[in-house]
DNA sequence: ACCACATTTAACGTTAACGTCAAGGTAAAC
DNA sequence: GTTTACCTTGACGTTAACGTTAAATGTGGT
């Protein structure tokens, strides 16, 4: 699992992952992490060697995407709120940056209660197929 | 739009309907219509001259199945609950039949609490992040 | 130095859910 | 009984999100 452990800042925390380790902790496939590179979504350091090396800011970033992925979230869909995330290394940056990124994030918390109030209405629907077989059953002794 | 409307019982309401007219109605393609027939989702009745005709309880699984696919099931997982559902012409299905019926609806409305719940917990994420963003336009000015 | 295992790039394969012609039959309107 | 609009069955095309080799390199441990 190469355990990769860079030279440099030694502070008890962890500072570097390897793909395998990512993949593991996440429940992934390493293709998968390689995917994401691919498509834009994230883009980790790389070692002498040329091997990935994530930062704790990257496994953030998959933690995001994997919470987008199991929702439903398209990769494009993704992209765009990524694609602002990242454009603020820290706190630093610019006004103009930052309402942008609320901005979007407003937006994605709205699409997700749109998609919640589509599944509560299949649940009612499926509530009331649920009371027919319930009646039918009780009508039936 | 060839409003098939076949000879027979004549009692105000519709009786049967063109891939056409339910592909309008729906808005969806014909196309889409046919592949769900491939899927083995309906099975509509035809005419003499071999085209579809779907009748309102066709159009109604039509309509669940939108529902199901707008909320993100596969066409494998309504394939289950539609088959059962098919089987019970009406009221008179045996009890066995409607214990399954139910069964199955109560599992995929637990299906559906579960999405819902993973929706709440991207929500619950993304509120994080846009109090973060506000906070941080606050402290800006 | 050497081994065993992890990683890398490149490329072809796969499944789901339709889209998109093509070449005829059918139905309804005139 | 022709148009005209709609429907039919193929069948190949497309996109998304990875899976699956293959052949070559890198890495940690002894």
């Amino acid at each position: 699992m190469s355990t990769i452990q860079r030279a440099g800042a030694n502070g008890r925390e962890k500072e570097a992952f390897s793909i395998g380790e990512l993949a593991n902790e996440l429940n992934i496939t390493t293709r998968t992490i390689r995917y994401y590179e691919e498509r834009g979504l994230i883009s980790p350091a790389r070692t002498g060697g040329r091997q990935r090396a994530y930062t704790r800011r990257d496994r953030g970033h998959l933690k995001l995407i994997l919470k987008h992925r199991d929702a439903g979230f398209s990769i494009e869909e993704m992209k765009e709120l990524l694609g602002i995330y990242d454009a603020q290394p820290n706190r630093a940056g610019e006004r103009r940056q930052m309402q942008r990124f609320r901005d979007l994030v407003q937006a994605r918390l709205d699409e997700v209660d749109g998609r919640i109030e589509t599944l509560r209405a299949l649940r009612r629907e499926l509530g009331k197929r649920l009371d027919y077989a319930e009646r039918e059953l009780k009508a039936m002794d």
